[in-house]
DNA sequence: GCACTTAATTGATGCGTGTCATGGAATTGC
DNA sequence: GCAATTCCATGACACGCATCAATTAAGTGC
């Protein structure tokens, strides 16, 4: 087995202080909720704004802590997650830039429902929660944006209790894999390279299942030619055939 | 064994035509996202909306189907769900009177991502999705009360995940039962009857488990006096018992 | 009242997967 | 460089729970 022993995940990350006035705008302007809004419009939003850097591994924000801003990813990735009381974490989702977490709806004694955590160095974008609640006053598209993200992850999150309840360990994480590759997906020499760095545990974490499982399914995935997988990277090479595994062993 | 034969479920459920105009607005009122709304906005808000009736069983929308309309529930109990692939139910949500459910975000090929069912003779109101929108745009308010909604539910879903990822059936159905009855659940001589007709199919498909494994979970819990159930219908009696199953056994 | 239909119960069996335990491979620290 | 640590792979085993099958109970229609 001549297999790559190094990790070929190479996420471009900025260092915190590298944020600057003009990357930040572009990066907001980017954002799908500020789409609509008018350039100046967009500066003066900015300026509402204050970023803040982290390192991998490093908690952005504790699930259970009281909530009074809301963050954006500028640049790395982040990960969303629940600790059950088992200890086991549950990995609820995976940022990339553009996308925002922490609180947003206005009720006083809100608290963070998720734990985040910096899984590269990042760049979060960060917000007081009433601030962004004037920004939604004053721009109905904005709020728009809002609802229909919202109802995106929503519908994501159905999808996934719909996965736990039916699939088994196999095709779930068949179907997280595509699913990743849909969104960190990067063409490679080894296949689709998912641009996360991403441990077995991780993948426990998302699909409902144990490292030993985990490990257990990729083996056989490597083998059957579907994936190349190393210590913390993940690469899917037969999207064919996880759509297979996916869908119709559900039979 | 001399226990009821008959359910003890009463849905107080007005006829579709019964939903007057002045009901309509007392309902309407109620909404959470209307509560902020002037006497004047909510009675034309509420000429916005037309009334539709449907008998238990019928199904209201349909997943995957073409979605231009918001629906709220004026009267009677709404299930939303998806079928799985291998035919199996999953049951997302138990709507009341308030709830809304169908299209909201705003994109032009959107389809409803579940299906709707009434389970008892219903009251719907419905809305266009556009006009909706209108109603988010003129009054900002309206919004943030919808996103505040829809972070609550994206928390209740990501909740379920982790209780299917982590507890046994036997502590999936105990805490299924406990957030039934926190909604559901009213104070009757057999305990806190869940004020909905639940089959023990309609159980496990939202507790990620067959029908036999609800049944024989169902039966054990009857058994250690923590509910009391029949055909259709089922009470919880010793809340403090279910809470124990639903947390502890975790560790 | 009776047959008829649908829902719920209960038992036997086997597979999937979590659990425990061990060894190897990759990475980090000194 | 070598130890120490972390991550991954793999095997053995037990048990939870889905599956299949058969029976009982509860409503429904006539």
């Amino acid at each position: 087995m001549t297999q790559r022993r190094y990790s070929p995940i190479k996420i471009k990350t900025a260092q915190a202080h590298q944020c600057t006035i003009s990357s930040r705008l572009r990066i907001l302007g980017q954002l799908p909720f500020f789409q609509d809004l008018a350039e100046a419009e967009l500066v003066q939003t900015n300026m509402m704004f204050h970023e803040q850097g982290y390192h991998a591994g490093d908690i952005i924000c504790l699930s259970g802590d009281p909530a009074d801003h809301l963050f954006v990813v500028a640049d790395g990735r982040v990960k969303l997650l629940h600790h059950a009381l088992s200890g086991k974490e549950i990995l609820l989702d995976l940022l990339t830039p553009g996308e925002f977490f922490g609180s947003i709806s206005g009720l006083g004694g809100d608290v963070y429902p998720d734990t985040a955590q910096a899984l590269s160095t990042c760049c979060i974008l960060v917000i007081n929660r009433d601030a962004f609640q004037q920004i939604i006053r004053k721009h109905p598209a904005v709020s728009l944006k809002v609802i229909e993200i919202m109802s995106r992850r929503l519908q994501a999150a159905n999808e996934r209790v719909q996965l736990l309840s039916t699939l088994p360990v196999e095709g779930r994480i068949a179907f997280l894999l595509l699913r990743l590759a849909a969104k960190f997906g990067e063409k490679h020499d080894v296949g689709l390279l998912l641009q996360v760095p991403l441990s077995r545990d991780d993948l426990a974490g998302m699909s409902g299942t144990t490292t030993e499982s985990v490990s257990r399914v990729m083996s056989q995935f490597q083998k059957d030619g579907l994936v190349r997988a190393g210590r913390g990277w993940v690469a899917v090479t037969d999207t064919k055939g996880l759509e297979l595994i996916a869908g119709e062993k559900a039979w």
